[in-house]
DNA sequence: CTTTAATATACGCTTGTCCATATATTCGGA
DNA sequence: TCCGAATATATGGACAAGCGTATATTAAAG
């Protein structure tokens, strides 16, 4: 996935799909119920951005128990790493993502943390 | 314009776009006919995406004749920047975007070519 | 096996995007 | 001033994207 440019960069194209995505950047990996936290979202609105971003061959998924993790897929072509790099360095710092960071520590981890 | 990374993006979202840009990543300034002859596609589409990029922010335009030439903006912030830079880098050497470089050669430059 | 929490999907609707076609604008030259 | 070339915009329709709400799935707990 993800190798179509265009399909990549409309999977960046949505506000709420950037801010979950600068959160993952950020953080690594958090399940959906911190995303919908941090974001002030509704699940389902979360889930369908999420899936969008894991279809687009951005984010992979990991079961754990009641819980589903996401996190940034590791195999994007250079390109699309670079990419996701430069919003990593710049976007954290800026609004909304800052807040959304802010917000995140607020929500806690119920259990299935990391790995 | 493009401080709002998503509308960045969505610039970036659509092929034909992205084919225009690739063009002007790599060759610095480009009048519409060229690009029109370059990609193959219909005078007002062409002319309708490049208003779009330039609305984006990513793109300037400057009128000489009859002829309107575009180019990459150069005060992006870094990571529009940096993104246009990994697009630059990676793409003109891959399908699509390698054949419309080897088009842009049989369009011939008319007459309003560079400064 | 029922309940509850986490997540995903279906539905109907509104809005936005993209296209082809037709027409308008702008400029240089005769 | 009239014409042709380059570019832009308007129009209408097809299709996709997002949303809120409701409901389905999956798993842990009891």
């Amino acid at each position: 996935m993800a190798y179509d440019p265009s399909a990549f960069f409309s999977a960046l194209s949505d506000p709420t799909r950037l801010r979950a995505l600068v959160l993952l950047l950020t953080e690594g990996e958090l399940c959906v119920c911190r995303l919908v936290g941090a974001l002030a979202v509704s699940q389902p609105k979360m889930s369908r951005h999420l899936a969008a971003l894991r279809e687009a061959g951005l984010l992979r998924d990991r079961r754990q128990g009641q819980w589903v993790h996401y996190r940034v897929a590791e195999d994007l072509p250079a390109w699309a790493a670079r990419t996701l790099a430069a919003l990593a360095a710049d976007l954290p710092d800026q609004a909304p993502y800052r807040d959304d960071l802010l917000r995140l520590r607020d929500v806690p981890e119920k259990n299935g943390a990391a790995a």
